[in-house]
DNA sequence: CCAGTAAATTAGGTTAGGCTAATAATCTGG
DNA sequence: CCAGATTATTAGCCTAACCTAATTTACTGG
């Protein structure tokens, strides 16, 4: 008698299909960048690469990959978009990046210019059991520290309905939601009070030159060129 | 302060400025397995592989790329031993591992039987900076919670003059330095308040059967088996 | 609508760090 | 002191992630 066997499993063995194992921090990097350059759209080769800093042949090699991780859709030529799945990988690392960040510089006195770097690293390197001990030793913060939504444990992300300083009109009250990460737009802000939560009062928008003044709380009057502007996120009060 | 980035000298690729660079976290674990089974002598190959679950041939392998980067003395068939750089390097990486297994069991309420696995990766993500703030905000602590001295920050070890406690002899008395790191032991030692720091009189040591009777601080008895005496280390008083 | 440019992909490498199978060296107990 | 067992090395592969150079595709403005 003879017997026939086949099998119907693709690929080598059963040894180990890429299925089952945590990204690797490369693919987190990926993933969470494009979540940050296309939010739910398709993000170039580009984009990706530059954000990285990686070259761009690298990044359509990992499009093929991360395609066939199921953690984005990629069609040659037309830039990637996140799965469901991988926009859950990519929250999921943001929600550790942040709670990172908070905890850096919290409680081990880090300043603005050293955390991203450290919790680029580390946000890699934890377990999610870390991560949510870690958010309940933090009290469960719903922003990182300088403003930026922290994800749930869940992956549900606060919608965000900020808007840049730039776009404000004059006259109209706004406070200060967030603020962006680069370091030294940082320093200036916060060396003037500039932080999320402050209420500002839109004084002038001068079209000719884009600077815009603001008064905060306290009476201060602030002068905030294009640049500075944007990259003061606020919200109508 | 030890000078911690250094140069790997990459004969004539010049292809990359071969400065800087950490040692990856695989040249890392190997390092500090070889300290581990071999302290200042030489660690085999078969030694090495068993620790880190590693075949053979790629601990072969490896032993030649740590020599060729000044962290290993390896000759063929006698085994690897550490280098100067090598020792600063495994007792750095001892460092920051039982610095954040203080930091797991005392902040975020990690049990002992957690805290390993998750250690073993972060050791491999955290800077030197970030090790000297959380010595900090530890208080500087001289043993992680199971006894085990942490090297100072310059890399310097003190001495370990403890011995287990089944090598103690009827009589004396004797402080808990450390205890053994295996889950059950652990478990089974902290339920009965056999921590360090604690004081003990070792009242029968029974040939017969290694078991060993001590009383605590509180008068309580204690008959420990030989595997349990083993776990337990201690210094005389 | 089409040529020139920008973006993307293909082709062909590299390095680190693993693996197995085959072979060689060392060690040990009779 | 030597044969078998143990340990180690060699040979040959593999995958993940990067790279540069060459080529192809897509976009854009005249
Ligand atoms: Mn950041
Ligand atoms: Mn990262
Ligand atoms: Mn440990
Ligand atoms: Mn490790």
């Amino acid at each position: 008698m003879i017997e026939r066997f086949w099998s119907i499993s693709i690929g080598a063995g059963m040894d180990d299909p890429a299925v089952i194992r945590h990204p690797s921090a490369s693919v987190e990097d990926y993933v969470k960048a494009i979540w940050e350059v296309a939010g739910s759209g398709a993000a170039s080769t580009k984009d990706v690469a530059e954000r990285l800093s990686i070259a761009p042949p690298s990044v359509t090699n990992m499009f093929v990959r991360l395609q066939e991780m199921g953690l984005v859709e990629y069609e040659r030529y037309r830039g990637a978009s996140l799965t469901r799945r991988g926009r859950e990988e990519a929250l999921r690392l943001i929600r550790r990046h942040r709670l990172i960040e908070t905890f850096l510089l919290e409680h081990l006195g880090y300043s603005w210019r050293e955390v991203h770097e450290e919790a680029e690293r580390l946000e890699h390197a934890v377990s999610d059991g870390f991560t949510e001990r870690l958010a309940e030793f933090l009290g469960h913060p719903g922003q990182d520290p300088h403003g930026d939504p922290i994800p749930a444990a869940d992956g549900s992300l606060a919608p965000d309905d900020s808007f840049p300083l730039g776009e404000a009109t004059a006259g109209q009250r706004v406070r200060i939601s967030k603020v962006g990460d680069d370091p030294s737009t940082l320093e200036y802000l916060g060396d003037h009070g500039l932080v999320p939560g402050r209420l500002l009062s839109v004084r002038e928008v001068r079209d000719l030159d884009g600077v815009i003044t603001v008064e905060d709380e306290d009476g201060e009057s602030h002068a905030l060129g294009a640049p500075l502007a944007g990259a003061v996120f606020v919200r109508g009060e």
